[in-house]
RNA sequence: UGGCCUGUAGCUCAGGUGGUUAGAGCACACGCCUGAUAAGCGUGAGGUCAGUGGUUCGAGUCCACUUAGGCCAACCA
């Protein structure tokens, strides 16, 4: 750095030619004003009415439907419904401007409990008791709950920036949808697809009701809990008799040794299988014992017992090995012996009598084997109530085939009302109660316990405080109790496939987004039991259906010859007066007359269908009856929770009805998390709200984070996360507005590309790279990638390489400059593919952009389609010759750094490196590049020679060395370059000759 | 407890069929510029790829287990 001399910095400063300069004006703030902005482009897109000219532009293209999964009608939006709502209108979005015509139909979910809670809420508040509101006046309140909601979140979710068809969105409670969904059900019903079963539900006394699982917490609650006998009644089972079993087994352990033999000869007649429950009241509902195959069990016999005891001296127990202490001590027994083990293969031979078999329980109760028996409590033996358990129940349905071969009757006795009281199939109980009005415990354990206790079959009474079921709402415990059910077969053939087989085989024609979700739904499909469909609630569609008293046959129904006609009249019904005429006075005989010869054998459902029966059911009534729809849609998207909910019941309506699913692809996101990976909570304060961040930083930034992420698995949300996003969304819109200052100078000349410098042609396949990129990533609903993209480009190429090298020519050159009007050129197309593409991204700022360039009246970017690239554009071989050009500038720029450090230059302007390339590859990318305007620097010097002794290299190996050496020459005062030829031109004597040439032009 | 899924720098993400010192952007630190200025440019420091064990000449990438977390289902009879 010794031979050059200092630039002199002398000459004084003559006149200030930033106003000959071409620099960016624009009025498009750098800071956005979002929360203040956004409301603006809102209001002129309703005054506009872009979605209907969206529509009209789009008119005859291919139509893309994504169908929208309706949220609930109740209360403000959370971060999930964001998320949500803001991926389907990226898809909308990008479909539009990819050329189809894509129209999103927003819809809601408006019937069930939730609305009928809070409606009930409100009568409780005035002191009205639900059950004395006739029906349709609730179901009347419940609507307008739903439809005030409906309006409330309809605009918070206009306020995020989706566009779609809120003027007509679609609700799950139009006359009309009432009217297709109760038609849908009626069609599973003529094809012998519905039947009447019975199932226990979780049923809360106090108020009369069936309860959701969501409706119930679980509280502690001291619990009677009783250890009963089911005497061993000495049946056999299967071909073999008892006895053949018992000396079957003696051979095979004589083989062991002689006092085995003996110990295991001894007979079961006799003993008693022990049983433990906290509820003591399911003892007559009691129709079996459950065992496990995984457990040891023994035979016990107590040897020592206090006189008046339960447990007598001599009475023979069947336990589980690791409980049978346990018991013993519960049941006061002073000593007891272990005769011999009881293997599972002979539980599963003997029957038990019921332990009030003298009450008139004379059936048999069998020995079930199921995996939902311990041995951590209790006694190894599960009672079996299969009117009063889930487990129960579903161990009872897996053996009733068997049961029946085995001449037991499977039918589910009703032992418990409605009103908690016990029913002529509790014989010797009825009127005794589970539970009073109030919730408190009834009469009915104590009266079971005293009849076992008579009857001898009690082992051990105590109270257990535990964690019960109680309903949400009066905190008053519920029991389980067995109901009447409708239900849908998932395994009966209809013309030849069962609704599994359907609903399988639709699945695996469609696609899925993850792929993992293909899996998921594929294996509850699989496991799933049949569909039931009823609720015993009234804020729904109704089971429209008789059901013939006597014969259980339903109309409509595969035996009834006039469903067509009873359709017609229900459709026309509903349609004309909602749901509700199904509840109206009058309803059995208005429905019912001309069909049935005598009325009182047929009693009118009044369940109401499952809501996600509805739900299941939009396809059908918005998308095969809009015309500006289509069915199946082509995509679904919801949360990975619906695999069980809308993406489950959709495809089960639509495979039961239309034998296919009503979609072609499904797409799926996670949850989204607090900042630490946890779930987000009201308790924990973690919350993020969308309307808190919309308020804060605008629905962009909002919009930003969701397309910045990876939503097919969790996201976390925060702070933090959001900071970095406004942060690239600043990045984004500050490049925006330098593009648009610049473009203030350009007057619409088009370069023809054979015109363009190397380094414009550069940028252009750049650009048609990023393009297949951004499409790609739209295409594959995968928006991280093009974001990330755009970002990148923005970043990367443009802001630190493009634009920072372009700004000399673009401020300095003279008007008639090919380079200048060049790059002016390239940063308008720039400039008109970047804001295209971002504009399903971030919507408002899209807009706010493309009306700063394009003002006018009826002007929207949502209307433009994404750019045509043209062929000529991709040049893949200048691309991969300007990767060299940087890698050799990477060199120039790291060896300006250490100047810079050693503070021997500020500015690159202030040298004139020597750049020593040793690899002819690497040279000839050079050539005929002007390298210092590239590099930035004022002069440059390039050679293929040998770098001397000290350059500066590259860690990475790179065979470039830079010798840096300080610019020559003077100061141009209004390019800022360093040059020798300054000065030289009279007229101009403190510029370079490019800058006096520009300021001629000017005749300045 | 079962089904499905996830864990790569402080943050958000890349890392075809296993193969040279694991990448990018942002944030951070330092510096430059002051004609994108509550902006722009450059350089740098950050990672035992959740952990352990295995398969392999070789594993972020394959397998098993563990751990942390998520969704769904179940659950104390």
């Amino acid at each position: 750095m010794t031979e050059t001399s200092a630039p002199s910095s002398e000459a004084a400063p003559t006149r200030d030619y930033s106003a000959t300069l071409n620099l960016p004006e624009t009025e498009f703030p750098m800071r956005a004003g979002l929360p203040q902005k956004e409301p603006q482009l809102l209001a002129r897109w309703d005054e506009m009415q872009l979605y209907k000219r969206l529509r009209e532009t789009s008119k005859g293209r291919e139509k893309f439907v994504l169908h929208d999964g309706p949220p609930y009608a109740n209360g403000h939006l959370h971060i999930g419904h964001a998320l949500n709502k803001i991926l389907k209108d990226l898809i909308t979005r990008s479909r539009q401007m990819m050329g189809y015509d894509s129209n999103y139909v927003p819809g809601w979910d408006c019937h069930g409990l939730p609305i009928e809670w809070k409606v009930e809420e409100e009568y409780r508040a005035k002191g009205k008791n639900k059950d004395e509101v006739p029906i349709n006046e609730l179901r009347r309140e419940c609507r307008a709950y739903a439809q005030k909601w409906i309006g409330i979140q309809a605009e918070e979710f206009r306020r995020l920036g989706v566009e779609g068809d809120f003027a007509n969105p679609y609700t799950t409670m139009d006359f009309f949808s009432e009217a297709v969904i109760a038609g849908e059900l009626l069609k599973f019903a003529v094809s012998g697809q519905l039947y009447r079963g019975s199932k226990p539900v979780m049923w809360s006394v106090v108020e009369k009701t069936a309860l959701a699982e969501a409706e119930v917490e679980y509280q502690d609650y001291q619990s009677d809990t009783i250890w009963v006998k089911f005497p061993v009644t000495r049946e056999f089972g299967g071909n073999t008799t008892w006895l053949d079993r018992i000396q079957e087994r003696s051979r095979q352990l004589s083989k062991i040794g002689p006092d085995a033999a003996i110990e295991h000869n001894e007979s079961l007649a006799g003993a008693s299988v022990v049983i433990w429950t906290t509820t003591p009241w399911t003892i007559p509902g009691n129709r079996a014992v459950s065992y496990s195959k995984k457990i040891a069990y023994g035979l016990y016999k107590v040897t020592e017992a206090p006189e008046d005891n339960w447990v007598k001296v001599g009475d023979r127990l069947i336990l589980a090995d690791a409980l049978a202490e346990g018991v013993f001590k519960q049941a006061k027994v002073v000593a007891f012996e272990r005769r011999r083990t009881v293997t599972a293969e002979e539980l599963s031979s003997i029957r038990c009598g019921h332990p009030l078999q003298n009450l008139g329980y004379t059936f048999d109760v069998p020995m079930l084997a199921g995996d939902h028996v311990t041995d951590d409590t209790g006694t190894g033996f599960v009672h079996t109530a299969p009117s009063h358990g889930r487990e129960d129940f579903e161990v009872w349905m897996d053996h009733a085939h068997e049961l029946t071969s085995r001449g037991i009757d499977t039918t589910i006795p009703f032992p418990v009302d409605d009103d908690g009281f016990y029913t002529k199939d509790a014989p010797g109980f009825e009127g005794k109660r589970v539970l009073t009005d109030k919730g408190e415990k009834g009469d009915a354990n104590q009266a079971v316990i005293d009849a076992l206790a008579a009857a001898g079959r009690m082992v051990a009474r105590g109270r257990l405080k535990h964690t019960y079921p109680h309903s949400w709402r009066s905190k008053k415990p519920v029991i389980f109790r067995n109901t009447p059910q409708w239900f849908v077969y998932m395994d009966r053939s209809v013309d030849g496939l069962t609704l599994r087989d359907k609903a399988l085989a639709a699945i695996d024609s469609t696609d899925f987004y993850p792929p993992a979700g293909q899996t998921r739904l594929r294996s509850m499909i699989e496991n799933r039991p049949d569909w039931v469909l009823s609720r015993q609630r009234a804020w729904g569609v109704p089971i429209a259906v008789f059901r013939n008293v006597e014969t259980g046959q339903l109309l409509p129904g595969p035996q009834f010859d006039r469903n067509d006609d009873y359709a017609a009249r229900l459709k026309e019904a509903f349609e004309a007066e909602g749901a509700d005429a199904w509840f109206a006075d009058g309803a059995k005989e208005r429905f019912l007359a001309g069909f049935v010869d005598n009325m009182d054998h047929w009693e009118q459902v009044r369940d109401i269908l499952d809501v996600w029966f509805d739900s299941g059911s939009t396809h059908e009534f918005v998308l095969k009856h809009r015309p500006d729809l289509k069915w199946p849609a082509d995509v679904y998207l919801e949360g990975s929770d619906q695999h069980r909910g809308w993406f489950h019941s959709s495809l089960l309506e639509s495979c039961g009805v239309n034998g296919r699913a009503p979609y072609n692809a499904v797409v799926t996101h996670g949850f989204t998390m607090a900042e630490d990976g946890r779930k987000m909570s009201k308790s924990l304060g973690n919350q993020v709200l969308p309307q808190d961040v919309i308020k804060q930083s605008g629905a962009d930034i909002l919009r930003l984070w969701v397309a910045s992420t990876d939503y097919w698995e969790d996201q976390r949300i925060g702070k933090k996360i959001l900071d970095s996003n406004s942060d690239a969304y600043r990045k984004i819109r500050n490049t925006i507005r330098w593009m648009l200052g610049t473009l203030k100078h350009y007057d619409g000349t088009v370069v023809a590309y054979a015109d363009l410098p190397e380094l414009e042609k550069a940028m252009l396949h750049k650009l048609a790279e990023v393009g297949v990129d951004v499409v790609e990533g739209y295409t594959t609903y995968d928006f991280k990638r093009s974001f990330a993209s755009v970002l990148n480009f923005m970043n990367i190429d443009l802001s630190a390489f493009y634009f920072d090298i372009r700004k000399d020519a673009l401020y300095c050159d003279p008007k008639s400059s090919i380079k200048r009007k060049a790059s002016l050129y390239v940063v308008a197309q720039l400039f008109d593919a970047l804001v295209k593409w971002l504009a399903p991204l971030i919507p408002f700022t899209a807009e706010e952009a493309w009306l700063d360039r394009n003002p006018g009246e009826g002007v929207s970017v949502h209307l433009e389609l994404f750019p045509a690239i043209p062929a000529e554009w991709t040049n893949p071989d200048l691309a991969a010759k300007w990767d060299k050009v940087k890698k050799v500038r990477r060199a120039v720029t790291g060896a300006l750094e250490i100047e810079r450090r050693e503070k021997r230059i500020g500015s690159s302007l202030e040298a004139a490196p020597a750049v020593y390339v040793e690899d002819a590859d690497l040279l000839a990318a050079l050539d005929g590049l002007d390298f210092a305007e590239i590099c930035i620097t004022s002069q440059i010097e390039v050679t293929g020679s040998a770098s001397p002794e000290g350059a500066f290299r590259l860690e990475d190996g790179t065979p470039v060395g830079v010798v840096p050496k300080l610019a020559v020459g003077k100061k141009c005062a209004r390019s800022w370059r360093i040059l020798p030829e300054v000065g030289t031109d009279p007229a101009y004597p403190d510029v370079s000759l490019r800058d006096a040439a520009a300021l001629r032009e000017l005749g300045l």
